[in-house]
DNA sequence: ATTATCTATAGATCTATAGATAATGC
DNA sequence: ATTATCTATAGATCTATAGATAATGC
């Protein structure tokens, strides 16, 4: 029995405090988490400074003023929106590399590229455009910034390692990380055009390899090595 | 003699109008273009929405009202610059193609790739971050949409042709497209970060070519044939 | 009493227009 | 006369605060 069916209509949830103006339905989502998707939808297709705070609040069903009653600038929404928007992926990063010695460097890149691209796919309102906001360049966002250069270090890492020596040694470590993150960050754009579909993940992580300079055969290896990784991980 | 020189005293340059509140030194510069180049520093930096028409004006030295004598909206100054920021890469693909059948198609992805780094790393204020802005995305800004797919469909046939069968088969040309200009605008967010080196435009196009499946000879081949191509467009 | 909302508003913007003015150039 | 600026301002925002209010829950 879903939540929806657990109650008799699907009417105004009682809680503590003034009642909204336009009543909520019960959906037993915290009005905080109800703000923060909001902004995220806002966020992603007008940008943070062409948002109002009365577009969220009107999105919610709330009024204006009642935001600050759970965030206290409109800058905590958008720190709060980027912080979790890095962490999914730097678990993925975290968990591949317990596996240690036990997968290939090729099967690792290629398993955190696959299941970067999910969780972008995935994540409501295309949350990873946030980061390319001006916006969230600011000092405020400092934190934040050093999370997603952690996640580009460990592509750099993960690339050098699963590279053919002729790319190795021409491309260092950082720069790989550049190349392989942007890369796995098309989807990004792709989102905004079309719907990606589940192939696009997998030519995404193949695309990650070959430029690593790895040929068909270590490709097709690797894949099929980091499916089995995947699934493991669930 | 520069134009600095050719004048005895950098001083108030003479034309008709009532005089800048804070008087022009001679650059010679036309009102319109160096009210662009404002904008686009301050749009790149700040982004569109979070640029008062007040800050564009102030880095100019004349009042905001001022700026209406030369743009009708705040919104025709962000139309000016996106239109003129794709349009040198689309002319390099046009320049490449004209070469016909002479050169390769991997000489001819790579030279393209190589030119359109070179343009957003030369181009004032990492203006190529324009078209990441959400604004950007509105209908007004539809026809330099337009030229940027054109651009994008260029990538996604050079790749298509350079391709190797085994990636060719599984990568629509479309899809490459996507892939191709993404990692050639790695560029963009390297200059967030740091000065480009004139090393990162080989090293992008040639991983360009790699991720088309391109084995190390074949992509030093091309970057040979590309050297002479590009030397030749000048 | 506590919680989560509401109404009302201060004070600071912001874009764009109207009309005046200080140059040049015919 | 024409050009490119200026000053002044209308009218519409926008963020954040102050204080009232309508619920729940002890």
């Amino acid at each position: 029995m879903d939540q929806a069916a657990a109650v008799d209509q699907a009417g105004p949830v009682s809680r503590a405090g003034r009642p909204r103006h336009r009543p909520q339905a019960a959906s037993g989502v915290p009005a905080r988490a109800q703000i923060l998707d909001a902004a995220a939808a806002l966020f992603t297709e007008h940008g943070f400074a062409a948002t109002s705070t009365r577009m969220i609040a009107e999105k919610v069903g709330i009024r204006q003023a009642s935001l600050y009653y759970h965030f206290a600038t409109k800058d905590e929404l958008l720190v709060e929106l980027l912080s979790t928007s890095v962490r999914p992926s730097l678990d993925v990063v975290e968990q591949v590399g317990a596996r240690g010695p036990q997968v290939s460097a090729a099967a690792a890149l290629y398993a955190v590229a696959v299941a970067d691209v999910r969780t972008l796919v995935t994540a409501p309102h295309n949350i990873g455009t946030l980061y390319l906001l001006p916006e969230a360049q600011g000092d405020v966002f400092a934190p934040f910034r050093a999370e997603r250069q952690e996640l580009q270090d460990a592509y750099g890492r993960l690339g050098a390692a699963a590279a053919a020596p002729s790319v190795a040694a021409e491309l260092p470590a950082g720069q790989l990380g550049e190349l392989l993150i942007q890369l796995v960050e098309v989807v990004i754009q792709i989102r905004r055009a079309r719907q990606p579909t589940a192939e696009d993940a997998t030519a995404i992580a193949a695309s990650c390899l070959r430029l690593c300079g790895l040929d068909a055969g270590a490709v097709a290896t690797a894949a099929t090595e980091a499916r089995a990784l995947l699934a493991s991980l669930g």
